[in-house]
DNA sequence: GCGCAAATCACCCAAATGGGTACTAGACGC
DNA sequence: GCGTCTAGTACCCATTTGGGTGATTTGCGC
């Protein structure tokens, strides 16, 4: 915030294989005090070849390209880019595609028919160190913060099972929940059946997952 | 959207401690078509005993509160009133709160100084599905999906990793990767070195959380 | 009061795990 | 060419884990 405290021109760079929507979206920016289009490329791969040479703030990723996608770009260009954020478009608000640009490192995920002026503020709001998304898109990721399902586990059961997640043995849940290491195991084999697992490795993934702990 | 393509109004019920605020919530509701301001409450407890009679569309909910906290209640209503939803008014964008709260069942996550417009704008896209976060939340949010830290695992490393998360036992990691169970043993000695763990519950535990995998 | 589930404890045993040590072959940097 | 790194292999051994079976007590619902 403090650190752009000073008036100054965000630079951006669009990666957009269809021409159409790459000029308008250069066109959109050149027009706007505020924004520069600093650069425009119509695969990953090129943006590859020539961004590392002057980063721009803020690059706009189409998702569906010829060649290397938009998921993939963004975690190649990413690495060598490491100050650049950058703000998927995309046509549909596909759950799986939206967890796996994030993970890859994008900022935001908005829709390319969104208006100038949405798209403009979602830049700007990246630049500025938040995130823009869309309402529905906002809302995939908040559910998956949320518990998936009821497991039906009893409260030791769960207790055990926190435990379990640290990494504790059967002897130290024992001690901490002060009782013998005989009813662990019981406790944990009840868990097991009822998650479905055999391993502790499953288990542990399980209530990571589902978020039971 | 279909559900709700008839125009109808959003029935609204306010948590908040402080009188002015929750006065100036309800004549914003009052005033604007298309909203409702069903009840107020300055207080969880009380939302508790009433709400569930005649269950809103969507609750504003302080986040500070005396006596059970906004957090504790979200995670108390959302039992009683599963298809409510519920949307923290908060002074403060802090990390934990933020977590703790999407975790317990909140929709959305606002500043409570924001503009009427924004408040009900806010409301409205939690109603039809959506949700709604400031851009500085939202971030928050889309960093928790991204890699926390470079472990510098080779990516054989990682291979195993994953085959561990997955709950496989040494055996089968060696056949899946065409090595000796030795070998499998080395790699994941190597990996617990690490990451500074000792147990394969500890090892997913970390992958999970951090996102190597 | 009966039945049932949850919580507690016990014993046996095969399999898996984690830690220690030691060696070889290829790749890469300098 | 030498050192270092990763990958791959091997063996030993104590500890842990998971599965099977069975038992007691307590509390809750009907």
């Amino acid at each position: 915030m403090s650190m752009h405290s000073i008036p100054r021109v965000i630079s951006v760079a669009v990666v957009e294989d269809d021409r159409e929507v790459r000029q308008a979206l250069q066109l959109t920016l050149a027009a706007r005090d505020g924004f520069r289009c600093a650069s425009t490329f119509s695969s990953c791969e090129d943006a590859l070849k020539q961004l590392p040479e002057e980063p721009p703030d803020v690059v706009l990723m189409d998702i569906n390209l010829p060649g290397m996608d938009g998921i993939a770009g963004v975690k190649a260009l990413k690495e060598l880019l490491p100050g650049t954020d950058f703000l998927m478009l995309t046509v549909r608000e596909e759950e799986d595609t939206v967890f796996r640009a994030l993970s890859a490192g994008a900022s935001g995920y908005i829709l390319k028919h969104a208006s100038p002026e949405a798209i403009l503020e979602a830049i700007t709001e990246v630049y500025e160190g938040g995130s823009a998304m869309t309402p529905v898109i906002a809302r995939l990721v908040v559910r998956s913060f949320q518990p998936k399902a009821a497991h039906d586990l009893s409260d030791r059961e769960l207790e055990v099972l926190a435990k379990l997640c640290d990494g504790e043995n059967y002897r130290s849940i024992a001690e901490a929940l002060f009782i013998s290491t005989n009813t662990v195991k019981a406790h944990i084999k009840s868990v097991y059946l009822k998650l479905h697992v055999h391993t502790r490795a499953e288990a542990v993934r399980k209530a990571l997952r589902d978020r039971l702990v």
